[in-house]
DNA sequence: TTGTATGCGTTATCAC
DNA sequence: GTGATAACGCATACAA
């Protein structure tokens, strides 16, 4: 409401002199920068964001973009860690977050709604679909605008990503279940597309050959993410293999899934087949039978992540490189040595 | 990058022209508007939202708070189904969401970072502590700035605020228990402050004065909305009154949580106590058993929340007044006649 | 140490 | 229909 101009008239000052003044420039005298700090408070000063931006191209705001299916992004119980670490890094530093939500402009892409809002960087949070806008992704990492993606491999000069270590994660979680006796073990991977289900695939592959297992194509099969398609999954890879007894999902709610539908099918978890999940959500302690997983530490991730995205607002020569974050195996009721162990 | 400015030279024409055309106003040739459009597209050319809202006093920017308790907000599970509306109804109608992170300015109030930030309205969403900032609160409701609450009684001219029935819903809850053949009903109630807790404290006496029975304070405990603070609470209680058939939790993570104690204790659940929570979180079909609640409409208080909102900026003369969302009991397995019935 | 002048990108009020 | 011009609130280069 009150401007800096409104001040200077009652302090007897020009504008310039206060805002110098409310900036801490030290060629003020102390005199005037205390009459103008105090008719300042009198006047419940607090300065324009919106005009100071304008003129200094900095905005201390930081957008936010979530993936474009419905709900995704908030309901999805992985992210919600990540933002919640966001929010706070992000806050002590002093940067607010814009959440886009108005993406109903007709041309509008990543880049322009950055540029539009005058955000100092941008944080991607992408889930399914969304990853597939190449010509959007590769626009913005041209674009120069600082920006940082979870479990998105980003590449431009101002733009990286965080990741957690999925090929070792997936590789430790398969590596003890072979400890435990299992041979036939059975992967509900992610997609087909991204590198996030390609590394757990992988790790998942690693940890056979490393024990001279063989890798059965058979045993891997994809539930997108998604419980239902993982109920699905499942139900067709133990009517299919009987001999099966032990499965690792790559997503906890994947895994919930799983482990109804088996039971459902009249399996018992852990007792005729074991089921390990990942990313250690809420619900993985409190499912019965609670669900030994690989936790993803979503926390540092995000806090990794908005670490790195200001340091690039910050610092105009600064080129980003991808942090990956481990995983820890966390060993719960869901898993136990096979039955009929040799 | 490109501005108004940039366009006006290239099509020979005044920067006001270029505004006009752009912003679709009826008084310029359909040739030039036509050249203008078609020059600002090959420019690749957005709007800067911040320079026009410094002269419109508009930003089509919703301002969100949340609760001041590390991790409140984004972990509740409740409103984080308000928020997946409001992110979807206020996208829909053009506005981009802020949230307030940085909190760390010596004297800013709400007031004075909506003004600071230019948003058009608030979105409130406070939680335990925060809801006892009353003299910010005061400060808000007489700003003038538009503003919408959850589940807090707000009362400004240009301020309101959405709550479930909270009072019909627990009545719901106690009345169901009661015609199940329970007559010792406990309480394991919010907190001793707030209107929701009230409600529903007294939504639970109504039940029972209804149906003829007695209340006894000794059957009421508060958790506090904790999962921890409704173990001790719960414990503490059917130690004193091994009688207790039914318990109205009023949140479902104080329900899970007292479930959880009860069966550490010996006790089995439905068979020996019946369970009732209140919110209906995602937890609440996983758990084992299962969770008969009160379900809030979330999306829909989200809904109503932030269109109360948009029609408050919108319309200066409008002045919103408090919506009230009805709640649904969903019986699950948590609940059963009780054993010894008469 | 302080004031003047200019500009950030846009909209709005006038004239023409 | 169109173009100057001012204004929004602030920061800053330059003069004084």
């Amino acid at each position: 409401m009150s401007s800096i101009k409104e001040i200077a008239k009652k302090a007897g000052v020009s504008v310039s002199t206060v805002s110098r003044a409310l900036n801490n420039y030290t060629d003020v005298n102390q005199n005037t920068r205390k009459k103008i700090i105090q008719i300042a408070q009198e006047l419940n000063y607090f300065p324009s964001a919106v005009a100071r931006s304008l003129v200094t191209k900095r905005s201390y705001t930081i957008g936010l973009f979530f993936g474009d299916q419905v709900n995704s992004g908030f309901d999805h119980p992985f992210f919600l860690e990540v933002l919640s670490a966001v929010r706070k890094v992000a806050g002590d530093a002093g940067y607010d977050l814009l959440i886009f939500t108005n993406l109903h402009k007709k041309k509008a892409t990543y880049t322009t709604l950055c540029r539009e809002r005058g955000v100092d960087g941008l944080f991607l949070i992408l889930t399914g679909d969304g990853k597939r806008k190449n010509e959007q992704l590769i626009e913005l990492q041209e674009s120069g605008i600082p920006c940082v993606a979870i479990d998105l491999p980003l590449d431009g000069e101002r733009c990286s990503y965080v990741e957690s270590n999925n090929f070792l994660g997936a590789k430790k979680a398969v590596s003890y279940l072979i400890k435990l006796g299992h041979r036939k073990i059975a992967l509900i991977g992610g997609d087909e597309v991204g590198k996030v289900s390609f590394d757990r695939l992988n790790g998942y592959r690693a940890a056979l050959i490393e024990a001279g297992l063989e890798y059965d194509p058979q045993l891997v099969r994809y539930g997108c993410y998604s419980a239902d398609q993982a109920k699905e999954a499942t139900e067709a890879l133990v009517s299919e293999n009987r001999d099966v007894t032990a499965i690792l999902a790559v997503s906890d709610v994947m895994a919930i899934g799983a482990i109804q539908r088996l039971t459902e099918l009249g399996w018992s978890v852990p007792d005729d087949i074991s089921v390990v999940g990942f990313d250690d959500i809420r619900e993985a302690s409190t499912n019965k039978p609670s669900l030994t997983t690989v936790r993803q530490c979503k926390y540092e991730m995000g806090s990794e992540a908005i670490r790195l995205l200001m340091k690039t607002i910050e610092d105009v020569s600064y080129r980003p490189s991808p942090v990956v974050i481990p995983c820890e195996l966390i060993v719960r009721d869901s898993t136990a040595p096979p039955r009929f162990q040799k």
